[in-house]
DNA sequence: AGTGCTCTAGGGGAAAACCCCGAGCCGACG
DNA sequence: CGTCGGCTCGGGGTTTTCCCCTAGAGCACT
């Protein structure tokens, strides 16, 4: 690729300044928008290879931007660019389809070097920002691992268990009784037994609660 | 930083030779395992900065150093080096920890680069490799996006949405009705043309159906 | 030999959930 | 103005859940 077709969103004439001054020479940039829906219209018009956006501006924001995006524009990769390093503001610009997130403190030799790799289609974060990424990803699987060492989980007999699995799915007592080749007694015993060392007080919360744990 | 201080875990002495005689003058080479015991044992002890793991080992793979690592020195950044661009392996690895992940075709240049960048506490990916990763993570999200438009809830009432989501919780009957300030019956009678909108047949079901669609 | 836990199972009963019926009130829409 | 849909209730019924109790068989540990 000679030079990445860059396109500029951010809603301070200062800043597209700065940034074009910045990168002058070194990539191409094929236009600039100061809002919203400007820049979504112009986006799938001139079709850049990278869109440098900021995240904080009226009207929605760079999150806006990238939802009337959506998936029309797979090829054209969104750098996000903020003052912020809040948490939320980064994973939230993630979900919603951004491939990098750097802050505008940001100098501009590296600015260029993460245009280039997000160009390539690389993934890129400031440092600090890496971890915030990363750790929210592994957030979920780590809820997963938990629940095997779950002290309550430990409290339960191997049958119990079998049973509260069913039960959580929506077996009736009948149900689970014919899965198991038991009596719907012994089923209700066992889901008694469950609850009382769960210290539940019906079926539904036991569903919840193994939801919760990702146990179906 | 002078040159990163790096530890290499793989089964395969010739892909350590091969990675030792890439990276030759350009890092600290500060120990090398060929398995998951002896690995995490020398990273605890040596500490380096980096540490090169391959995902495909006997006895758990790059994933089990990963857990046995857990958090006890998160200064150590963990760089996976595989054969596999699967999304599963990928996915897998990220969940447990790792900062970064690299095929085995990669550049003897590329990886130094990669390695200097994990370094500094950026998150590293094959290009291919980043959309994978990023896709994945905007998945949860993406679940939520479409249950606003899920054609099966727009066939609810306001009301009856408003008790879904209650009885999706646990309460009983009576305890929505408390809620609403209405009669037990009335919430009888919502629930009933839930079930039948939803085509459910009763109310764990409809705690599945809520839980799925992330409602709670 | 006794103790304790698990799995099994039943009786009996209160409460909740679910279903089918009808019915009144109100606002929107043609 | 009539009709339709949403919201509100009730009666009366079956099924399911949940709790109380008892109790035997098997197994492990002391």
């Amino acid at each position: 690729m000679s030079q990445p077709r860059v396109f500029l969103v951010d809603d301070h004439e200062l800043i597209r300044s700065g940034i074009r001054s910045e990168l002058a020479g070194a990539v191409d940039i094929v236009g600039e928008a100061d809002e919203v829906e400007a820049a979504v219209e112009m986006i799938l018009e001139r079709n850049p290879d990278v869109v440098l956006l900021d995240v904080h501006m009226p009207a929605g924001g760079g999150v806006a931007v990238l939802r009337a995006l959506n998936g029309r524009c797979p090829e054209v990769r969104v750098l996000a660019l903020s003052v912020s390093d809040a948490a939320e503001d980064v994973i939230a610009v993630i979900r919603a389809g951004a491939r990098g997130y750097v802050t505008k403190n940001i100098s501009g030799p590296d600015l260029l070097d993460a245009i280039y790799r997000v160009a390539a289609g690389d993934a890129v974060f400031s440092p600090r920002l890496a971890g915030f990424v990363l750790d929210a990803f592994s957030l979920e699987g780590a809820q997963l691992e938990a629940a095997d060492v779950d002290p309550d989980l430990d409290l339960l007999t191997p049958r119990e268990r079998q049973v509260l699995r069913l039960i959580a799915r929506g077996y009736s007592y009948r149900d689970v009784a014919t899965e198991l080749v038991i009596s719907p007694k012994t089923v209700e015993s066992h889901v008694s037994s469950v609850l009382r060392k769960l210290q539940l007080s019906n079926r539904h919360q036991l569903s919840n609660w193994a939801s919760e744990r990702h146990l179906l």
